[in-house]
DNA sequence: ACTTCAGCCA
DNA sequence: ACGTGGCTGAAGTA
């Protein structure tokens, strides 16, 4: 017993990651990214349980460092002849001395020494400061240290018990002293080390020799007066007993270059630790740390103590005096927008960081917001999520043309593909600025707004925006994405923010109709689905067809899904060929009103007061700069089959304006001629120059034949091909997709790039430069970051390939779109003729009969020179007085 | 509340 | 395992 009160924990870095990563199945721990996190959960895991057990005083991880120690220097074998590491392995070590470090815990290494010998010295001094010591280590070298101060503490199967071996629990397991505990292994050997002791000799003779004969050098002594076979075998192997012997030692007296004191557990970075479990993805084991850590707690860990910040309650009047001397200013709301309608009750405005006043609007008369909006729109405005704010503000007659940042957008584009944006987690990662909730009794404010806590949440929002902004610009400049941020996706907002305000007009009564119409479809269909098989089912749910199919009709079985058997369509059809059962047709058919059903009444309930639909574009979704629609989503409207298309006849021209119509303007193959001007393929770019059927062109090069002998068989397959490339197809899909042989597949594919092999240059070059870069880059520079190019799982790193593919082409034609909706936005603002919709290449307007020849030249001619490439961009056009009728 | 399956779009 | 990027709704599981 010692009388010290403090203790110190000295781990085996190496060794216990080494066994949590056999304990652990690799393929159930990465992150989402690829990254295997098996050893490093593992080894944290047990860090936890023992530093919450143990409440060490004072602790350091010891890890190998290098190679080269001088135990292999004096015998090269040493260790020798182990199995490889497999590659996902020393990757987790850097991470494990990342969080290690975060945790405020030192790690120590030493060149030319193992952690072993670091782990002796630490205990030496450990002892001789006092403190009870705990070596932690799954190597049993490390028993030779056990002593009345040390206890080694030894990992028994995985990675959750530990065996607390002192000197009485060598003794009992080995029948020795810790101090004859090198003598022993000496003498027995050691397999992992390549280390090969008496043969014959396990720990039972070597504990009887050394207590017949005090300790090893005792034994070789007397070796010649061992008898038997055994002692036969001592006698030929002394010499690697005494290499054992000294290679075994472990030295304690390595110059480390740190005192005791050095090793007190710290305070470390809890805004990093907690940053490192975000990226690993740790979520339970986050919790487990919080109770040993509660200042790292989760993901909303506090990043620094809460800053003073400086929120002040006032009116409209005050804050327009306030705001005189101000060019850029900082503003945050409880805004709220829903069919239509928005909402926003505090305004929070800040000028400097660390400030905001707020204000109630709902106080605020009309001839006050006109001001607010007169004075706001004559400075440069920084909001987190803009286009939500200024929607809502606009329903509140408070009106906001611009914006100058938006620190969503501004994420977005850092990490397109970041699961959220939310400012409290930005500020606290980028700016370690800590948004957590107020207290709702602050008593900061003076008090006409009903609720403290929302104003003081919007005002300290509002307070940090400026700084978390410039850090972000900053972070945008050094990507070269400042132009893509500014010239792009900043005046979007506006643009975007009216489209969805102004929503499209649909006709009610044909939405209902087309209702009872799918529903009748459905359920006749269904009826006959029944009757084909004498009992009713729910066509809905996949596992019940699964138990019709293939237990009941006894069908083959189809593609396997997570929990059984497929029954999509392409499944049902190839089991319609197969066996012709009746049921399968009723049952596609059902699927389809169905569907079209479901889609129809989810439209209808999203029809507005104004009798219109009103989608929200996502800015910050799409990891290739696409923009996204939802609520509804208003860009998969059915078009392929007749009846879908049906729905497309429901939404209509302003019925306020006498014979006004839709207009449609899409590119045509956008994403092709994209991928001609990336790869600057010859003979793709002259089919475009030329203005020929591309993918008879393609065809009559691929088959070899005239452009007029392509039939359509040969022209579909081409067609099927050449969208694959984009999408990183691969021989065995293109088979699959076209019903023909793997070989046929392949053989098309390299008659493609025999013709067209600037093509396939590129698509190499491009997944090769993100390997390098880390990213890929569109052309105005947006990028995409994929790391699981790197993953050691297979599956991983060919989606991260298929993605590095298409980031690059797909965010291209992003790009363009987005570009030539800021041009044609602009030259409508003169007109009467709203922008409606964007489907990825088409945009819809609502176009008043006068502008119609106005509004076609602007589309064509905005969107076709939106961007110039080494191929012209097609843009056609077409009008109607229903989105259906204006298809071309 | 969350996940899985299915199906719609470019 | 085998083509990218999205959103929605129903069923099934917790």
């Amino acid at each position: 017993m010692s009388h010290s009160n403090e203790s110190l924990l000295l781990i085996d870095g190496h060794s216990l990651a080494y066994r949590a990563f056999h304990a652990l199945p690799v393929e159930n721990f990465s992150t989402s990214t690829g990254q295997s996190t098996n050893a490093i959960y593992g080894f944290i895991s047990m860090l936890i349980n023992v530093l919450r057990d143990e409440e060490p005083s004072h602790v350091a991880v010891a890890f190998d460092l290098g190679r080269q120690t001088f135990r292999l220097e004096e015998y090269p074998e040493y260790k020798a002849g182990r199995a490889k590491t497999p590659p996902e392995f020393h990757p987790q070590i850097d991470l494990i001395k990342d969080i290690v470090t975060a945790m405020g815990i030192r790690v120590v290494t030493k060149e030319g020494f193992e952690a072993d010998d670091a782990l002796a010295t630490m205990a030496r001094m450990g002892t001789e400061a006092g403190a009870d010591v705990e070596v932690m280590s799954g190597d049993k070298d490390s028993f030779q240290l056990a002593s009345e101060t040390v206890t080694i503490l030894y990992p028994k199967r995985g990675v959750s018990d530990l065996n607390r071996m002192t000197p009485n629990a060598v003794e009992e397991k080995y029948g020795v002293t810790p101090a004859n505990y090198r003598g022993l292994a000496a003498l027995v050997g050691e397999k992992a080390d390549n280390l090969p002791g008496v043969p014959g000799v396990g720990d039972k003779t070597a504990a009887k020799w050394l207590a017949a004969h005090g300790d090893l050098p005792g034994v070789l002594d007397n070796a010649e007066k061992i008898g038997g076979k055994v002692g036969e075998k001592l006698r030929d192997h002394i010499t690697e007993v005494e290499r054992n012997y000294r290679l075994n030692r472990l030295l304690d007296d390595v110059d480390l270059d740190l005192k005791f004191d050095d090793l007190v557990w710290g305070e470390g970075d809890p805004a990093e630790l907690s940053s490192l479990f975000d990226q690993l993805e740790f979520q339970a084991l986050g919790k487990r740390l919080a109770a040993i850590f509660p200042e790292a707690a989760g993901a909303e860990a506090e990043a620094a103590p809460p800053r003073e910040t400086t929120i002040a309650a006032v009116d409209v009047d005050a804050l327009l005096s306030h705001l005189a001397d101000h060019d850029v200013l900082a503003l945050d709301s409880d805004a709220s927008f829903e069919l239509g309608h928005g909402q926003a009750r505090v305004l929070a405005v800040s000028a400097e960081p660390g400030q905001a006043w707020v204000v109630d609007l709902a106080e605020a008369g009309e001839r006050s917001l006109t001001k607010l909006g007169s004075a706001l729109g004559k400075r440069s405005l920084i909001l987190h999520s803009a286009k939500l704010q200024i929607k809502a503000w606009a329903s509140m007659g408070l009106s906001v043309a611009d914006v100058g940042g938006d620190t969503a957008l501004a994420a977005y584009l850092l990490v397109p593909d970041a699961r959220s944006y939310e400012l409290g987690q930005i500020a606290s990662e980028r700016a370690g600025i800590d948004l957590s909730e107020p207290e709702s009794d602050s008593g900061q404010l003076a008090l006409d707004l009903d609720s403290d806590a929302t104003a003081t949440t919007h005002g300290q929002r509002a307070a940090a925006l400026l700084e978390v902004h410039e850090v972000l610009a900053a972070a945008l400049d050094e990507a070269n994405m400042t132009q893509v941020y500014r010239d792009i996706e900043l005046p979007l907002v506006p643009v975007l923010a009216r489209m969805e305000s102004t929503g499209i007009a649909v006709d009610e009564g044909g939405l209902s109709n087309l209702i009872d119409e799918f529903t009748k479809q459905a359920e006749a269909s269904a009826q006959e689905a029944y009757d084909a098989i004498g009992h009713e089912v729910n066509l809905g749910s996949p596992k019940q067809l699964q138990t019709v199919l293939f237990d009941e009709l006894d069908m083959p079985k189809t593609k396997r899904t997570k929990t059984g058997y497929t029954t999509d369509a392409e499944a049902l059809a190839e089991l319609f060929v197969k066996t012709e059962h009746p049921f399968l047709q009723h049952l596609l058919a059902y699927r389809d009103s169905t569907k079209l059903k479901q889609t129809v009444v989810g439209l209808l309930k999203t029809v507005a007061d104004d009798g219109r639909i009103h989608t929200t574009y996502q800015q910050t979704v799409a990891a290739t700069g696409r923009l996204s629609s939802l609520d509804p989503n208003l860009q998969n409207i059915p078009v392929r089959t007749e009846s879908g298309r049906r729905i497309r006849e429901i939404f209509v021209a302003d019925p306020e304006v006498a014979d006004g119509c839709l207009l449609t303007a899409d590119y045509s193959q956008i994403e092709m001629r994209i991928m001609a001007h990336l790869s600057g393929d010859a003979a793709l770019i002259q089919a475009f120059k030329d203005g020929e059927d591309l993918h008879s062109y393609v065809g009559s090069k691929v088959f070899n034949v005239g452009i007029d002998e392509v039939d359509s068989e040969m022209r579909s397959k081409v067609k099927a091909m050449s969208y694959g490339l984009v999408y990183g197809l691969s021989a065995y899909g293109l088979s699959r997709q076209l019903a023909i042989g793997v070989d046929e597949a392949k053989g098309l594919m390299e008659q493609y790039f025999e013709r067209f092999g600037a093509v396939k240059d590129y698509l190499d070059e491009i997944v090769d430069q993100a390997r390098a870069n880390g990213f890929t880059e569109t052309i105005m520079g947006r990028r995409r970051y994929l790391p699981a190019l790197h993953s050691d799982r297979r599956q991983l790193r060919d989606m991260a390939e298929r993605a590095a593919l298409n980031a690059p082409i797909q965010g291209s034609a992003a790009d363009i779109m987005k570009i030539a909706m800021l041009k044609v936005a602009s030259r409508l603002e003169d007109l009467q003729s709203p922008m409606l919709l964007q489907v990825h290449d088409e945009i819809i307007v609502d176009v008043r009969p006068d502008e119609i020849d106005a509004v076609k030249a602007i589309v064509t001619e905005e969107m076709g020179s939106a961007f110039e490439l080494d191929v012209p961009l097609d843009v056609n056009v077409g009008t109607g007085r229903s989105w259906h009728d204006a298809a071309h």
